[in-house]
DNA sequence: TACTTGGTTGGGAACGTTCCCTATCTGTGG
DNA sequence: CCACAGATAGGGAACGTTCCCAACCAAGTA
């Protein structure tokens, strides 16, 4: 007797031979399989092991029940069993509670694999985000998910960390897993949006939120970026303020033009003539906050507020200003745009724009399930546009 | 010429049928499928339409690339195809691609539930959090994708919002999508692993991290919980202080026992007297921190120090205790646990222990990996133990 | 010539569902 | 008795892959 292993694909399967003679065997009368062998024959292993080491090849293999175990079992069909399992009214009370009773015992678990092959529908939805460091993320993804599980669907989560190639492996993923909607929010450096014009072009339902694609024809969830920041500048005018700069964002995303107009709009509206000087473009990287403000302080007419273009950049700013040594808002009085929550922890606390954020989830859900049970058109292009609030704290006001 | 539509199943379907005359016909002679329309007979309803207005049933049927298009095409079997795709070497070069260039072509995108189903692998973990508003576990789940997007995994997140229903359906949905391995750190309801030993019970791999179960017999990564507690308090009493106090965490969490312990270690060995009284049970509810912190301050003998079981608790209480017009770290110093991004930038700024949030992240997914390929013991109930690292900040020094 | 051998390809079962269509039985009204 | 109906069940194709096994051809090798 003589004991072999082969690698079958991945694995190394252990097999036995009885050989009655000793003499050379051509590997034709080894194998087992015909031609198996022969593919695996540079992997081929001799070697002698005790009988009773050796294990089954079906031992390991762990069962999970299926519809067919259940049929057998109950001596019906597999239809009637699916007909019990997807709630088709068909059949008999009897027969329908002995199939619950048969998989509840055997713990059956539906394959969605095997379901979604055969009726191509997943109860799934994607949602892509840039980051999930601030609070603003994350309590956008709750909003989501709480209308999807109402509505009996799965959310999958990716983010891209600000990083375009991220987003597009994420945009892969999701249309691999065949998410029947997406919502998205992307990256500050996205300007080509051809992975996502890709969920279009197979229909599946897409929504922007925040950051959104202004040149897509979907439907997009917003706040007002531009009266935000509108009224956070007449804040800081109205408190007698009269140099107001801007830390303004990068010029590809909507949301920063949007505030930017905003700010603009006020400083029209109160006559404060618009100096270039002190509007200053900012990736959005917050270790370049440092060398902007410094730079701010060093014109000869440095400002006397500042509204900075979100929250994380706000904040870092007051930092460096602190440190500076420059009072907080007697020398300079500071806005921020988004309410996360470390603005009213920090000294002094932070004067900012609060936006509905969990709405803003809930909200862009509801689209993408509107698009998906077509009771809106997905080419509509609406755009929701939920309201902000002015939060005064002593960034602004002592 | 009559028009009528039909629900098969889910969607209506429009159908029309020529009658000669004008007749009582039956339905049989209606039907178009003979026992369909029996079944959806009381669905059925009869209509003019005009015949334009009528769409193809095939027609909104968008056809994904499959594999036996590429076949078809370039007049191979399938089975050539599904070698190129797979990297199987056994392909002429021409052959290679020739497909290759096709699938490109025809925008062929792989259909993995399909793939799943045969070959039981998804390339897929899981990781359910308790919560993602603070940041330590968004910057887990950052360590975990790092490591996972390296092996060529997908993540799938879920949260459970700190509620046990929650948990179990996450759980569920994971079991559904039949993740290969699965990170957890449990609610802080959870005393019931029910959910999780089902994985085990099919031998897919578990790893807990920061809220663990101690009695499942799986690896776990934690950090010095313990030590980290014990300097933490051994660093209030060198500064001076002599009596205190702890907001606890829940019992049922090793992790706030562990911190517990710690805590009572450093009295011990300083040779401060345990007092019942100032140690406080605390279930997590950041609400509740008012109430809790008036309460020490009635006591009789205040304490004068406090460690807070983390550091939204901690923050939370530096609110508090400043409204009372108490003084940090004067009449009272506070120390939090994980070095929230927050705790820098409060007044004053929070001293705490930090973590190395994103390495737990990675050393989880690690061993998730390790399990998955076999290289160790899926029961051999290993404990990562990461060290901490003490920050001090302006709320135990001035 | 008669084998091996290597390189390449094809046929077809299997994975676990859903669902179309048919079949059978029983009951009812004319 | 017939025609039809309602209730229930079964057979089997289809979904898009993977992969086992067999087959074929050309080139060595004895």
């Amino acid at each position: 007797m003589i004991f072999f292993q082969l690698k079958l694909r991945k694995t190394w399967e252990r097999f036995q031979l009885h050989l009655p003679q000793f003499k050379t065997y051509s590997i034709k009368e080894l194998s087992i399989f015909k031609n198996t062998v022969k593919f695996a024959k540079v992997e081929l292993a001799f070697f002698a092991v005790p009988t009773d080491n050796f294990y089954s090849k079906k031992l390991t293999m762990r069962h999970q029940t299926t519809i067919k175990d259940i049929a057998k079992e109950l001596h019906i069909s597999k239809s009637t069993v699916s007909r019990v399992l997807t709630g088709n009214p068909n059949v008999n009370e009897e027969t329908r509670k002995a199939v619950l009773a048969l998989a509840q015992k055997l713990d059956y678990q539906k394959n969605i694999f095997a379901r979604n092959l055969v009726t191509h529908k997943t109860n799934t939805i994607g949602i892509i985000v840039p980051e999930f460091m601030s609070s603003y993320f994350p309590k956008v993804i709750i909003g989501v998910q709480n209308i999807a599980s109402k509505a009996g669907y799965n959310t999958i989560i990716a983010q891209s960390n600000e990083n375009y190639e991220t987003e597009v492996a994420n945009a892969k993923v999701m249309m691999a897993n065949q998410v029947e909607g997406l919502i998205v929010s992307v990256t500050k450096e996205t300007n080509n949006f051809d992975h996502l014009i890709a969920f279009q072009r197979k229909e599946i339902p897409i929504v922007f939120f925040n950051r959104i694609c202004e040149d897509m024809h979907v439907p997009k969830v917003v706040v007002d970026d531009y009266d935000g920041a509108f009224r956070a500048v007449e804040h800081l005018i109205v408190t007698g303020k009269k140099r107001i700069a801007h830390l303004a964002g990068p010029d590809n995303l909507s949301i920063s033009r949007r505030r930017l107009n905003g700010y603009l709009a006020a400083l029209r509206k109160y006559k404060i003539p618009v100096d270039e000087e002190i509007i200053i473009p900012y990736d959005l990287k917050i270790d370049k906050v440092k060398t902007l403000i410094q730079q701010l302080f060093n014109l000869k007419c440095p400002p006397d507020a500042l509204f900075a273009i979100n929250d994380p950049t706000a904040i870092e700013a007051i930092q460096v200003i602190k440190s500076m040594g420059i009072k907080i808002p007697e020398d300079i009085a500071i806005v921020g745009f988004s309410n996360d929550e470390v603005s009213g922890l920090i000294e002094p606390s932070l004067t900012t724009i609060s936006q509905p954020v969990q709405k803003i989830g809930e909200t862009a859900a509801d689209l993408i399930f509107k698009l998906i049970n077509k009771e809106i058109n997905p080419n509509s292009a609406i755009i929701k546009t939920l309201t902000t609030e002015l939060i005064i704290r002593h960034s602004t006001v002592r």
